[in-house]
DNA sequence: ATTTTAACTGAACATATGTTCAGATCAAAG
DNA sequence: CTTTGATCTGAACATATGTTCAGTTAAAAT
C-alpha cells in the first residue's frame, strides 16, 4: 500500500529517467504528464519527486547525460594525431553509431529544446557546440594540410552534422540495411563532400 | 463588448493561423495554448472555433497548407526535361530557397509530427514523401544517365533532404551569410556528394 | 429602418496538470 | 525486537486546458 516491496531507488530511478525519456520521444515533453511516467514506471506520480525536483530537470536531466555521455565516449574513442581524413572518417562512423544505439535521446536532444527553460537551454546548447566544434576542427585541419577542399568550414560541420544526424529519423534496425551498410554509404557521401 | 469593430473573418482567420504557427514553432504544439493563441490575435479562446473545429485541426491544416504549397510550388518552377546534374541544382536551390522564406512552417513541418493524430500524420507523411520521391526520381535519373555516381539513391536522398533542411535550423537573415552564399555552399557540397 | 448574419465575449463545464505531504509499509541498522 | 530510514500511496491543492454556448455588438442584406 506504501513502500513497493523490494524496491530501491537504484532500481527505481533508473526506470523514472528510462520511462521519461521513452514517453519523451514518442510524444513530446509538454504532451506527456507526470502521471503517465509514473503510470509507466508502476508507481503514483508523486513518487516521481524521489527522484527530480520537477518536471523541467527530468527533461534537462536526460539531456545533460546524453550530451556528456557523447562527449566522453567521444573523447576516450578518438585517435590521436589522425590525419584528417581518418580524424573525418573516424568522426562520421561515431556519430551514427553512437546515435543509433540512443534513438531516444538523440531525438529529445534536438526535438525538445524549446521546453528547456533558458538557463538550461544555455547548458546544454554548450555542450551541443562542443561537439560541432570537434567536427570543424576536423575540417580546419583538413583544409589546412590541403586534403579537404571546403569553401565554409563552420557551414560544412553545420550541413555534415544534420546529414549525419537524419539518420536517425529512419533508421530501424530490421530495415533493409545495416549499420555497418549504412556508415559506408554515408562515410562516402562525407569523404566526396570535403573532397578536393 | 461583443462583435470587434471593423472584424472580419477574412482578416482575422489568417491571423489565428499566423498566430498559432508562430507561436507552435516557438513553444510546440502541446506546450501552446488556445487562450495564448487567442491573446496573440487578441480575441478569447472561444472565438477560435469560429475558424478551426479544434486544436488539432488547427495543427493539421498548419502542416497540410505548407506541404500543399511547397509541392505546388515546386512543380511550377522545376523545369522540364532537365539534365540530371540541372535538376539537382535546381531543387536543391528550391528547397533552401523556399525553406528559408518559411522558417516556421518547415520547423513545425518535422517537429510536430508526433503530435498529430494517426489520420493527419498518415496525410502529412504522405506528402513529404512525394517531395522526397522527386529528389530520388533526379539521383535516379542522374545514375542511369551516368552523370552520378551513388551507391543507393533513396539513402542519399534522405540525406540531402536532411543537409538542406538542417539550414532551417540555423539560418538568419542578419547572420555572416546571406542566402544566396548559403546556396552556393550547399549547391557545392551536394554536387560534389553525387559526383562521379 | 428593420431583419438577418457574422464575429465576438464571458462564463461555464469537465477534465487534466505539476506538485506537496501526512501517513503507510518495507528494508536496514542496532 | 525496536528504531530509523527509505520508498511509496492517495488525497489535496491551485491552476490550467479544450471546448461549448447564450447573449451582445457590428456588418450586411432587405
Amino acid at each position: 500500500m506504501a513502500r513497493t516491496i523490494g524496491s530501491h531507488s537504484d532500481i527505481t530511478g533508473p526506470r523514472v529517467r528510462e520511462a521519461a525519456l521513452t514517453l519523451f520521444a514518442r510524444h513530446g515533453y509538454a504532451a506527456v504528464s507526470m502521471r503517465q511516467i509514473a503510470a509507466e514506471v508502476g508507481v503514483q506520480a508523486g513518487a516521481l519527486y524521489n527522484y527530480t525536483p520537477d518536471k523541467q530537470s527530468l527533461l534537462a536531466d536526460l539531456l545533460a547525460a546524453h550530451m556528456d555521455e557523447l562527449l566522453v565516449a567521444h573523447t576516450a574513442e578518438t585517435p590521436k594525431n589522425s590525419a584528417p581524413t581518418d580524424a573525418l572518417e573516424h568522426f562520421t562512423r561515431f556519430h551514427i553509431r553512437f546515435n543509433a544505439a540512443r534513438a531516444d535521446a538523440v531525438f529529445i536532444s534536438y526535438m525538445e529544446l524549446r521546453n528547456l527553460s533558458a538557463e538550461n537551454f544555455g547548458r546544454i546548447e554548450a555542450l551541443r557546440r562542443v561537439y560541432e566544434g570537434r567536427l570543424e576542427a576536423i575540417l580546419r585541419a583538413g583544409v589546412a594540410s590541403g586534403a579537404f577542399d571546403i569553401p565554409d568550414p563552420k557551414i560544412t560541420a553545420l550541413a555534415l552534422i544534420a546529414m549525419l544526424t537524419g539518420v536517425n529519423t529512419w533508421f530501424r534496425e530490421a530495415g533493409r540495411l545495416s549499420l555497418a551498410e549504412i556508415e559506408e554509404i554515408y562515410w562516402g557521401m562525407v569523404r566526396k563532400t570535403v573532397a578536393v
